[in-house]
DNA sequence: GGCAGCCAAGAAAGCGCTATCATCCAGCCG
DNA sequence: CGGCTGGATGATAGCGCTTTCTTGGCTGCC
């Protein structure tokens, strides 16, 4: 019939595994039409439908994504830029994403931008050679134009940014307003000497929860103190620094706040070794609700914001672009989870 | 010259990003020779490889790893699998094996297996749909004979097991070795009763581990005492729950060690909550070294066994089997980093 | 000087699949 | 009753790259 050798190397029957031309073959059917039946592209008599279920099966074929990637340029294949895989925090993302990825039959490519500018770029570029039909970026340090500029080529959703395009959405969830709570919280329990432990101020999140803080001793009357703020950038090391500073430079507070867990546990183990306890003499408060944080002495009171959930949202997203559905994007509130680092102020 | 339209769409200069046939074109060669030199499969002459780097700077050529993938066989990616993206002690090991993949070209597809051999086949097998070069496997729970199945198909390294077939090596470090040495600076500090937080049985480590605590026993003349050993399953909850079953019992011990960290972790809370202090009134050891460990209340001693190297070593060696190296195996040693939280029993 | 032996380079055949176009056979209307 | 619409298939041209297989020009050696 075809002038192309249909069986490729009779010689090695078990060696090469099934093609979708072995299963046409099979099933006395074309090519085209059980590609059809896979994409479900067209309609087709119940009597072939069968005859290539059979051969499907018989010859154990599935399908190679690489070879449907080239030709039809779909990859099945969403590219995921996380800042390091083993983070604490993205980590919890990435598993939202892949249980929603999986679901709809789309693989999760993850790359790590560490948190540089030019790496991310490179992460990208290297999605896009690798044909991704769109990507989610947990976090990006990109500029807006740089991720419009690529929303272009494709799908992109990103979070903790708000920034919309033709192809681009964002979510993000309130920091703000989980600042904000766990302030009024400190402020509820009768604190006014409120540190402050900031987040990296090139990102985004770490203005807006150095805001919401702001905000909140506002509402009550409370100058803001820039002495009991300090920059930790979202490591532990840095908040046990911020807390070392200002003890050393003998300044007055009876709670932390800090822009995320790990800072608070950092600075857990700085009023720990200087003898202070929390939360009978400082309170101490975190932001992200880390699953560790729960394990803390004492247990740490935080906001929790779940980033699984937002990594699910934002992988449905991007799911619904590329099936021209309306992506839904609403970030679910915070919340603040009280446990046991939080008290009364001494009196 | 060639009868194929060598243009694709003369339209859109700017849509649609460069292919080596462009390439080609542009420096004045056949695809052949820019396949070659990007390969470096051939000799080139110095005037035509100047033209074909002009080119493809200035078309601001990427290869196409998916097409190359299709037409070579080779997809320079390699499978991953690990249990739970976002487990901090996986994550580790995804850093090291990401990090070193980069370096040589190549890029890591990670998949999640969930602790589950049904969903572990699954990740296999979608792996090898895509086209793998290779497989890491981060501890997997398949069988023996499941896994040497799988090496025909391709070169596969998997640690946390001792098996070896022609195309697949194992990576295990020396888990015995580990709890030996923890349980042996107990001992040196005094201890004699000490109980031991076992993880998931079906797990060769936990295995091992438990291995190791009682051969330092059996070495120092002390009976093995099975009430005083507990499942913990890994996780921060088990280790809460043996604490808490052994003090319900009225068992007495003046050290614990756990498996892991993350038991250690969920022990260290449940001592704190009934009033026992560490070290002074009981000491704990954890295992593996998590990057949180330094920063518990005490920060804990543990051992140290970096899966974040091993992690790396498994990558280095999935690459030589490739590139028909000679892969090197050498797990490090486990090392004792002793912090705050072991000490002296209280007499 | 002529021919084997080499080496750089080109031509062309796919890799496994999708997508476009052409085809063919029913059924239907005027 | 013939042309027409239309749904189910088949044929076929790629997707962008690798990889033989060839070819043509040189060198080297008897």
């Amino acid at each position: 019939m075809a002038k192309r050798p249909v069986a490729p190397s009779p010689a090695s029957p078990a060696t090469r595994v099934a093609t979708l031309q072995m299963v046409a073959q099979d099933a006395g059917v074309s090519p085209s039409t059980v590609s059809r039946f896979l994409n479900g592209t067209a309609a087709i008599s119940d009597d072939k439908r069968a005859a290539i279920d059979a051969a499907i099966r018989k010859l154990k074929f599935v399908p190679n994504p690489v070879a449907s990637g080239l030709a039809g340029g779909r990859s099945r294949c969403i590219g995921v830029v996380t800042q390091a895989l083993g983070s604490p925090f993205y980590g919890q993302g990435l598993m939202g994403i892949e249980d929603v990825l999986n679901d709809a039959g789309y693989a999760p490519l993850c790359v790590s931008g560490h948190w540089r500018e030019a790496d991310e770029q490179r992460c990208i570029a290297s999605l896009l050679a690798r044909r991704v039909d769109g990507i989610i970026i947990l976090t990006a340090c990109l500029s807006d134009e740089a991720l419009l500029e690529h929303a272009r080529k494709l799908p992109i959703v990103v979070t903790g940014r708000d920034l919309h395009g033709a192809r681009l959405r964002s979510l993000t969830f309130d920091n703000h307003e989980g600042t904000r709570l766990a302030t009024e919280h400190l402020l509820a329990l009768g604190h006014r000497n409120i540190a402050f432990i900031k987040g990296t101020s090139s990102h985004p999140d770490a203005v807006e929860r150095l805001r919401g803080y702001r905000s909140a001793l506002k509402a009550h009357g409370i100058a803001y103190n820039a002495a009991l703020t300090a920059q930790g950038h979202f490591i532990e090391e840095g908040g046990e620094r911020a807390v070392e500073h200002w003890l050393d430079n003998g300044q007055t507070f009876s709670a932390i706040l800090a822009a995320n867990d790990q800072m608070a546990c950092g600075a857990a183990l700085a009023l720990h070794r200087r003898g202070i306890r929390v939360p009978e003499d400082v309170s101490l408060i975190g932001f992200d609700d880390l699953p560790g944080s729960r394990y803390m002495l004492p247990p740490l009171t935080s906001v929790r914001h779940s980033i699984f959930e937002i990594g699910a949202i934002a992988a449905r997203a991007i799911i619904a672009m590329l099936e021209n559905g309306a992506p839904q994007l609403q970030a679910p509130a915070p919340l603040l989870v009280i446990r046991d680092s939080t008290g009364a102020p001494p009196s």
